[in-house]
DNA sequence: CCGAGGTTTTAAAGCGCTTCAAACGCGAGT
DNA sequence: ACTCGCGTTTGAAGCGCTTTAAAACCTCGG
């Protein structure tokens, strides 16, 4: 539209085409009451004419409060993108708009969340955090904080500051996959963990316990050594049981990229899946999804998680709560696709 | 640290500790000429005592000039997430800093363009953007643009304002592959198409010219009907091959998601690779180098796509050329792994 | 002891927008 | 006619930082 050589259009610009004064302009941008119905016509036909866009910067140095949300995220991830979204379209529905900063090779946790800080964020929203506890703590002194996806382990002194904490019920959620996958049949039901970490505790723990209440006997194959989480570990767990010549009829893993490696090693070795042995992830990463994966696995609530987030969050900072809320735990779902199914009729 | 119950340390207050300036405090802190050694160190050291943090908005606004690059990405894309990186440090080098924003389901190019554009960006670069080229020069009449891995086809009228380009040479890379495989032995060569879109299109052209001159028969299998550049259009192509039962020796895909999905149809009909059919993906994704899929293909030099598109933006912002320079294309370069080898001796 | 010439420091004017108290009309009430 | 109240508009004071022109200070040679 604008054609302009010049300067770009200021609040101003639009104020002295209508006539008014820039006051009213920037309430009847802002849907603020006040400006009658006439005025509101004129100041958006002249403003769109024009092609004024606010300048953020001015605006949010000048309002006095920001209502700004800084997310941290792991831009690697699609399971954060996910859920960035959603927190997206959350914070929107409250009024408030998202800041995010992502963590990469050359930029910790840490510089990302003062990025966030500096940009005069209200509150922040960090997923998963490798952070200690000490340092959260810290952190939720200085500004509302909302832990998701992460346990704050072991709490900090009850004197201490302390952040909300969103995230989905993770024990149940690999006791979920127990349930179905013995509801099928399978006794030989293994586990390969996940690494350190208290997501990978969480999903052991429940693993374990699930096992124990149905009188299975356990077997967990060590997910150490390399990179938390990664196909790797699968590939390693699957040779690890061939090489025992022990298969189980069934592995859950700790994490569909993980489930991806075994079964990819799995494949390797002609075991068919899930004719041989049956396989369950976690995350329900678009990895699982892929048609020709279909992956069986254990879903997260993204969209209920980023809700509770910013509920939290609102709480904090247009209620009058000063005290981080009680945890809230989601539950997670299974969703059964192709890698799960009735043991061999041996 | 600052365990103040209060409002946030501003200049101000730094220069009240100090007592100096805040013109002072703020030369002190840009590292601008000016201030003595002995005032330099006492106001940084009372920044650093206080807990000092500029806010960014503020700055911004003061600023003349906000050097801020603008950078569309689709999150859910690794190359995106590697080149932005890329972008990030070389932009840094130069003085500039990076504003991202993300495209998503609900929130198309227009609006991430917007995005931008209202957060004072002096520049952006697009990464290979879907906007139509009349929309493209539009954009490029009202700021710098650059655009990353996409070409401006057709280009627009003479007289109309033109972005900068910067991209790899998509035609020499499925070239590159082809040399390779043939060099290899190959002669029966396949290629799975990646749907319209100028990349796409780059890609085949270069396949079925190295083809030509090669003096090889080309076979194109069609890569529509499904999202383009996915693993289904692979497993479409693999479900193809088989059914006519005519498999060539090798095939080149014109994307790595798509040869991941190719390899994967190939496995479960117990089709060897590289044994029975050698394959070449194209992208270098973290996907390719995952280790159990060890995947051949064709890189794009990420690091240095990203250094020139600082430089054309930098060309434009600090030097005085006004124009669009000359299309900046570099060359792409094979990485051999595990999923290629001589055809069977026979 | 003065002023040139250089180095440090600072006062003050914004950046573009929001906000709030105060001003302004205008018909109703007395 | 005069005040009151109400819906609308606006002047002016910032938001926290940068920047520039000018002031203040210093060192020296004359």
């Amino acid at each position: 539209m604008a054609g302009n050589g010049g300067r770009r259009v200021r609040l101003d610009d639009v104020a002295a085409e209508v006539g008014v004064s820039p006051a009213s302009v920037s309430l009847v941008l802002r849907g603020a009451p006040g400006p009658s119905a006439e005025t509101r016509a004129r100041v958006l036909d002249a403003a769109q004419r024009l092609g004024y866009r606010p300048d953020r910067a001015a605006s949010l140095l000048a309002r006095r409060r920001s209502r700004l949300i800084g997310l941290l995220i792991d831009v690697r991830s699609p399971f954060h993108a996910d859920v960035a979204e959603h927190l997206q379209d959350a914070a929107e529905a409250r009024g408030y708009d998202l800041v995010l900063s992502t963590i990469t090779r050359s930029r910790g946790e840490d510089r990302a969340v003062e990025t966030l800080l500096d940009s005069r964020c209200e509150a922040l929203v960090l997923i998963g955090p490798d952070a200690p506890v000490a340092r959260l703590s810290e952190l939720a002194a200085t500004v509302p904080l909302v832990l998701l996806c992460r346990r704050l382990d072991p709490p900090p002194g009850a004197d201490r500051p302390r952040p909300d904490v969103v995230r989905t019920a993770d024990e149940a959620g690999t006791a979920l996959a127990v349930d179905h996958l013995h509801g099928l049949g399978h006794t030989a039901i293994a586990y390969v963990d996940g690494g350190p970490g208290t997501v990978a505790q969480d999903r052991r723990e429940g693993y374990l316990r699930a096992m124990a209440a149905r009188g299975l006997p356990p077997r967990v194959l060590p997910g150490h050594g390399t990179p938390s989480g990664t196909e790797t570990i699968g590939i390693r767990a699957a040779e690890a049981l061939l090489a025992e010549d022990d298969l189980p009829t069934a592995v859950v893993a700790f994490n569909d990229r993980t489930a991806v490696g075994l079964l990819d090693a799995l494949a390797r070795n002609g075991i068919d899946v899930p004719g041989r042995v049956s396989v369950v992830g976690y995350d329900d990463d678009p990895l699982a999804r892929m048609a020709h994966v279909g992956l069986t696995t254990v879903g997260q609530d993204t969209a209920g998680l980023a809700g509770r987030a910013v509920e939290a969050v609102v709480a904090r900072l247009d209620g009058d709560r000063a005290e981080a809320g009680p945890e809230q735990v989601l539950e997670p779902y299974l969703t059964v696709r192709r890698t799960t199914a009735p043991p061999r009729s041996s």
